[in-house]
DNA sequence: TAGCAATAGTTGCTATGGCAACTATCTATA
DNA sequence: TATAGATAGTTGCCATAGCAACTATTGCTA
């Protein structure tokens, strides 16, 4: 283990860059009057890709608290964007999807996406983007 | 551009990797009774490196709103790690530095966060480790 | 030198994040 | 089958994040 390993702080830089990105992306979103937040975007974007699912899954699939998940998912639902239904087998259970006009913010909002990952990645290499994500997944294995 | 660029939530890895890293850093603050967050430790580490500075000066070396730092000075203040001197010369200007108390906490937390610090590196090269730094820092230069 | 723009910092508002405590429901088992 | 434990979700609390609006001060310039 070398100084810089230890000296340098570890999670500093990547706060620094995330924050950088979401607030980029937010931006973006403010100028085109798309009235929804980074999070919700991505709740909505795996609301989209997963159709049907509980509060506890969507949790998992962002990485969220599913405390989080519950005010963001509430918001949404005030925003007309997502509806609960709740589950018949199991009454503690709620299922979420997007309202036909969250897939048409999903549809609005996607492209606009794109490019900003492309801002995002110019200048860097496919091999870049792999090894960025096998460092950031040793990392989180590494972390009990 | 390949798929995987666009395709691949770009934000999303390195904000459920900080989360993690995060989490981890402050149960471990909270399992020895350190009474700090890990933001609030981030500008104590600051203020110990860098002395006598400003809340502007501190919001750029932490990457942090300016009224963010406000906020964690004011509760750095409380807990008395953290004084504040009115400049003289631009009495818009507030200094701020440790206290000894401060100081202490410093040494008390600063063993810690070394080992935390290798243990997020672990299996992971030096090489990795200035990838890493390398490919963060062209995104952050790559978003306007 | 009067007045306006710029700067330093604070406060209010809303959103996200995490923990603890809570309700409601379901499951397992004595 | 009564009950204890597990699970799904919500709410309260506090901290961080960012924007807008605000006060106080300083610097610039007509």
């Amino acid at each position: 283990m070398h100084e810089s390993f230890v000296s340098n702080p570890s999670f500093f830089k990547l706060d620094a860059t995330l924050k950088k990105i979401k607030n980029y992306w937010q931006k973006n979103f403010d100028a085109r009057g798309l009235a929804i937040t980074v999070d919700q975007w991505l709740v909505i974007e795996n609301l989209y890709k997963h159709k049907r699912i509980t509060h506890n899954e969507l949790a998992k699939l962002t990485s969220k608290d599913i405390t989080t998940v519950s005010r963001i998912v509430e918001l949404l639902v005030r925003k007309e964007l997502v509806e609960r239904q709740g589950s018949t087998d199991d009454r503690r259970k709620v299922f979420l999807q997007l309202t036909p006009e969250g897939v048409s913010k999903y549809k609005e909002v996607r492209p606009l996406v794109l490019e900003m990952r492309e801002t995002g990645w110019k200048n860097l290499t496919e091999g870049d983007f792999q090894e960025m994500t096998r460092i950031l997944d040793v990392i989180y294995s590494n972390i009990p």
